[in-house]
DNA sequence: CGTTAATTTGAGCTATTTCAACCGTTGTGG
DNA sequence: CCACAACGGTTGAAATAGCTCAAATTAACG
């Protein structure tokens, strides 16, 4: 259950660090460590438990917590850009696992970034801009599992997904299963959401994973 | 829609200030600017949307959205010592009322906050462990939210309520009403979840708004 | 190709929403 | 001081939506 490989970003991204991935401002580039996981492999740094900051570079990561009763809740969905670590440490049982292979995560000790960022205000700003982000992440999490009807849950997510992209097509990295965990609903209800919402037009299914979001939202149409 | 009294902390809380209300540090107390509000009324500080971050110093507050259908969607429960506007400003149509009468905020400039934290660390240090808590609870809302049944969710909430109370006894400041645009139920299904964990001995009513936990939690139950 | 995992579909059952009415409290104006 | 409106809370009944168990179908991968 460890990475497959954990490698200075000059070794496994030639690119990552000379060029920077985007993601992070060019002098925290240099000093993360970057790590591929595959498909189900929990993502933490060896060594510490909590003493990272990390960011997603490829692939996809979920957040999650398994209940005693065996439930898995999925708490937060990372794409690439997205981060965890910084807040949201403190939760019990709280683990983060690569849900695609190859996902590819940059890890950052804290006591480095805090150094940085205590003496580049630069580098304190993007910090707490990314706290905003994933705080606004969970906010519009909070919205889609009060929606009423999983049909609004679902199409709300996909549509949430959707402005991640350039067109209205989805990759879905995430299985039906994931969904499920992340809406609160069962694995059934969220596939009969699916052929529903492209029966109804509002999207259309190129295979199981592949989705283009059409219309408005399902709220307006069942006013209408 | 105005605060009925806008008052330095001097003059409304004499003890607030020479004491400090123990939730921000001594530094950032004498900057604030305590307002009290009555039920339903909005929260902000005239003059500026965004500029501030607050703590709920006594009453409670929620920060909630209104959708297109008119359906209010409660995102955060704001209890004494817990802050809002540092994490989350950008989100649309999001907005805090208080929901008791009185309810009192102190409020402070993000500009003179953070010029303090740039010198201070200590009060840098604090404002993360702010942040932290916030996302903390937004996660355990969504942790909450993603339960199956109602009744779960509602003990959920009532526990969580309980957890910071000394006693298990708890006065709810919250309606029925806000609940259920908490838990994504509606008005009816919280009420009658109350009863129904009444009834199975998990709480006692001491009336609607006094409720005490009892027992574990539902999810174990119906697990024997 | 064959095996395994992922997704979809079906049927029965339970839970939740919705619409409606009722009760108790509070506050207000006559 | 009382009647009455307004609100919060509870309860009832019908319709719907979602969960569970079960099985069939399809995709993924060695």
């Amino acid at each position: 259950m460890l990475p497959s490989s954990k490698l200075r970003s000059s070794e496994a991204m030639p690119n990552a660090t000379t060029h920077g991935s985007g993601f992070v401002p060019d002098r925290l580039e240099a000093i993360g460590r970057l790590a591929q996981y595959t498909r189900s492999m929990e993502i933490h740094v060896q060594g510490d438990t909590a003493e990272n900051w990390s960011v997603v570079v490829a692939g996809a990561a979920c957040q999650s917590v398994v209940r005693t009763d065996g439930r898995r809740n999925v708490v937060d969905l990372l794409l690439p850009g997205d981060d965890f670590g910084l807040l949201a440490t403190d939760a019990p049982g709280l683990s983060v696992h690569a849900i695609c292979t190859p996902t590819i995560v940059a890890h950052y000790r804290k006591s480095l970034i805090e150094a940085i960022a205590a003496e580049d205000p630069k580098v304190a700003l993007h910090l707490r801009e990314r706290m905003r982000e994933t705080a606004a992440r969970l906010i519009r999490h909070v919205l889609l599992l009060q929606k009423t009807t999983a049909k609004d849950k679902v199409w709300g997510f996909l549509k949430i997904l959707s402005a991640r992209t350039n067109d209205g097509e989805i990759q879905l990295a995430i299985s039906r299963y994931d969904i499920a965990d992340y809406l609160g609903l069962s694995v059934e209800t969220v596939s009969r959401a699916m052929t529903e919402l492209q029966f109804r037009g509002r999207i259309e299914l190129r295979g199981p994973r592949r989705v283009k979001t059409l219309g408005r939202p399902v709220a307006e149409q069942t006013a209408a």
